[in-house]
DNA sequence: TACTCTCCATACAGTTCTGTATGGTTTTTG
DNA sequence: CAAAAACCATACAGAACTGTATGGAGAGTA
């Protein structure tokens, strides 16, 4: 009656149980109670508890780069693509980027798979601001005060993520003679 | 010959391990070892983990709210006053702060005290934004705006960290009208 | 010295997990 | 349909932990 498991419904497990109660729920154990199945199908779609959460960074991995540049790429370049960045990334669930952070914390690995993501972003959000107008010399340390300040939205409550303007943001991503 | 354990010791160890190797090495057993003694020391100062992480957690609450607010104090009110909280918060070491967020990913409880600290620490800022200069009604935002930023920095890796630009940080805390 | 706190070691029972071994049950395919 | 492949349950051994119970050892005090 209950469907039968492929790696990929493991994988989703994972990141959901990652976002909602952080990386000590990435165990078989736990997992397996979740899906309503032994821990007999997660040994066999995984080697091993290190290899099942190697898939699930490497999952967030794709997700967190190429999935959000390709949906901001329908926008045509300049000021409205940072605009249109600025707010899908505003408007993102925090949960699980939160849930990764906090895996980072207590993983050297895993560290440093984030930091390349981290590098990768900040690379395609200064470009992003050159585009919009913004100077060579500017433009890379202002992306690092744009993604960190979003960063920091993510490790705080909801409650005061929602304190988070938009509109100074783009103000602020807004270049200007000063 | 090695000398015997109070309290505080324990406590102080549960921080620096939450610095180190994040809120899965607050074990009765882990740090024990590091210490270098039985857990019956461990419960014999605390009645069982939760009433140790408690102390662990208060610990960190006192440390993060009064100890930084002393050291500010000792500036003069007004710009200066600014750039000296902003420069202390931009070299302060991340790794305790990094530990507590992990931590608060996954315990409600902590978030939540964690969540009283944010809402402290904004409120300061915003009132030294308002001592330099800044209208009521902008200072609120621009304090989210720093306060996030700089949180932001806590969470990514110490090089991604260094590429942070102090001083264009203090220059986005300055008034001008725009 | 004797007595009393304070602090610690050791041993035990119990929980939550990992990983393996083995066999069974579906689903797909020749 | 029969064989193979994919998927899962169960049972076991063991690691890493919690918490309790008990018997000390060291330092301070009458």
């Amino acid at each position: 009656m209950n469907k039968r498991l492929k790696k990929q419904d493991w994988v989703g497990a994972g990141l959901q149980a990652l976002a909602k109660d952080g990386p000590a729920a990435l165990k078989a154990d736990r997992l397996a109670a979740k899906l309503a199945v032994s821990r007999g199908s997660f040994y066999w779609h995984f080697e091993n508890l290190a290899s099942f959460q190697t898939a699930v960074l490497d999952e967030w991995v794709r997700f967190a780069t190429g999935d959000v540049v390709a949906r901001i790429e329908q926008v045509e370049p300049g000021g409205a693509r940072l605009d249109r960045l600025l707010e899908i990334a505003h408007q993102a669930d925090p949960s699980l980027e939160r849930g990764i952070r906090a895996w980072a914390a207590s993983n050297k690995g895993v560290a440093a798979r984030v930091e390349a993501v981290d590098q990768m972003r900040l690379d395609y959000l200064a470009n992003t601001l050159r585009e919009a107008g913004w100077p060579d010399a500017q433009a890379d340390g202002r992306a690092v005060l744009l993604y960190l300040s979003n960063l920091g939205r993510v490790v705080v409550s909801e409650t005061l993520a929602r304190a988070v303007p938009l509109d100074e943001l783009q103000a602020s991503a807004r270049y200007s003679k000063d």
